[in-house]
DNA sequence: CGCTCCGATGTAATCGAAATCATCGATAAC
DNA sequence: GTTATCGATGATTTCGATTACATCGGAGCG
């Protein structure tokens, strides 16, 4: 691969001058900038990556880190995320960290190596040395969240307003009728899930319902919503209706209704979260709580330009609106 | 951030044992490397990566572009490409190309700019400037493709038999009594969508049903299964069974049969292509074909580090074996 | 007409780590 | 006891681009 030296040698001039002819053309006169352009052509060259890098201090480019990768909600907000990345001219780094602190750690030491300007993660954690980088450099650590907020965390991130969302599911079922309503949640370590658990039991409580309640906890796999579903319906007093934190545990959750002969929704009333591009597929057709996917990747981006380009000096936690979308697998309890 | 510099000064050695500490530990005595340990710890330090990379020409990374990274297929693929990559210590740099030919381009730049050691393209086209660089290089050029085998592109890769499993798709709705059977391809500019053709094709021809066939063309999205299996559905001479060339596609045509009051497999059978997470948990569960995907994604990384470590003397593609699975979404026509 | 200033380009230092070659002391061989 | 050998470490060059600074010629000004 040619250098820019060669280019330099073909075209009769500096290296200097084949360097501004890329970074800035209107320092150089045409007929040099055409000359300059000619010997690249010829030569096929294109500046070398590393180089530029070591000489800048930057990698234009920003690692994201998402817990799994064949989750469908995180592939669009990684959609999001490559779409604002690449327009504002840096590409991707991916790191699924299949929810194992090892691998994060693994991709917060690819970090520290500089080999991407920014980071944005749409997991619940940040690895220790990434925590005390924030701690030591504040708001403009180019790290930023999506999904996951906690006040905690002290970084940039956007997000819905989850407990609101998951109350709102709740006043849904709850003015259809429904007394008993059962919760598969995700792992409570993560705010996802227990900020949705807050808006569960507030709006629960709000309507006296708070004992009638039953919860189980899933891990967001389809897997698990066949399970604890399953679980749920086999408990005495069955509930009518089943909110669960994800589409893909309200799959599993409309096995489980099959499995027992039940209908959905005469039977048994289901609601997911996410509203996943398949979730208006499904038999009956999911109702669920849609979430700006690619948007939260635009979002998280954007967040992160900012304090890349030193705009940013205050923490920015950006709420996006969701919306309960009203499908077929909710209707009035059986009489 | 510390360099080098700082830790050969701060341990009292040159930057050579600090290095050599990192790249060839035996070489340096143990009480000499625990100083520098002592003083990179110290310090924090992480070596920094461009640095390296220029020194090395090597970056450690892979390029992965795939056309849709929001299809669950491909994003299993790219999970296994993952897995392979950091066992092998590179990480992976994701292109979404969205299918288009533009942003093709642009990772291709990237590859030349030495963004990364090696390229995997799990769609079906190359651009130009990288099938120069295959002419020019032969086998050893680091660029594999998966799933998308064309035998002019000169590039291993590793994929299943397409044409095979589509074949074994119509023997299977042949044996159960379907004559007039539907098939939902992608685009056939694509190996992926050509292959499974011919091997329909030539499955309905050695079983005296050519003329029987009804052919409509999708996108492999949900929306072109609703729209092209209406279609078919619509025609005189309704096919009993349709083969739907993507799990997504048969998603969207379970809901066209359903709109037209059809049940599924009672009046029409339905089967898919790849065995995505949900195939098994749509109702009627979906007969479709399994790919090995994440087998594939640790193939393909096979294939590309052979030719990294200079072990690849030719051209391998791989045929990855593949598997009818059969469930309740395919029974005997209607009588 | 001489000086200043500016635009265009060249020269050379620099980024941080790796790797080649040099050095030094100690051991072993004769 | 001298010298070849080797193991551990240091000095220095190198990778390829960017960029601060230097240079040079010509335009503009008094």
């Amino acid at each position: 691969m040619a250098t820019i030296q060669d280019v330099a040698r073909d075209a009769g001039v500096s290296t200097a001058t084949v360097s501004r002819v890329f970074s800035a053309p209107e320092l150089v006169l045409e007929p040099t900038r055409l000359k300059v352009m000619e010997a690249v052509n010829r030569l096929g060259y294109e500046p070398n990556f590393a180089a530029k890098s070591l000489r800048t201090l930057r990698t234009e480019k920003i690692l994201v880190t998402v817990p799994d990768i064949s989750n469908p909600f995180f592939s669009q907000v990684i959609r999001g995320v490559e779409e604002a990345a690449l327009a504002a001219g840096y590409s991707v780094l991916l790191g699924d960290t299949r929810h194992e602190e090892a691998r994060e750690e693994q991709y917060a030491a690819m970090f520290r190596r500089k080999e991407a300007d920014g980071l944005i993660f749409l997991g619940h954690r940040l690895p220790d040395v990434l925590a005390d980088m924030v701690a030591a450099k504040g708001a403009r650590t180019p790290i930023v969240n999506g999904c996951e907020f906690r006040p905690g965390l002290a970084v940039s991130s956007a997000h819905i307003d989850n407990e609101r969302a998951a109350a709102e599911v709740m006043e849904h079922l709850y003015d259809l009728g429904h007394t008993r309503v059962g919760v598969v949640t995700g792992p409570l370590a993560s705010p996802i899930s227990s900020d949705r658990l807050a808006g569960v039991l507030a709006a629960a409580q709000r309507r006296g319902r708070a004992s009638a309640l039953r919860m189980a906890i899933g891990d967001f796999s389809i897997e698990s919503g066949v399970r604890q579903t399953g679980e749920l319906l086999d408990e005495p007093g069955r509930p009518t209706a089943v909110f669960c934190f994800s589409d893909e545990m309200a799959m599993g959750a409309l096995e489980a209704i099959r499995q027992r002969g039940l209908r959905c929704p005469q039977d048994v009333s289901l609601v997911g979260f996410d509203d996943i591009r398949f979730a208006q597929y499904l038999h009956p057709q999911l109702t669920t709580v849609s979430q700006p996917t690619e948007q939260i990747g635009h979002e998280v981006v954007r967040l992160l330009l900012d304090i890349l380009a030193d705009r940013a000096s205050a923490l920015q936690n950006v709420t996006l609106p969701h919306r309960l979308v009203v499908r077929a697998s909710t209707a009035p309890p059986p009489a």
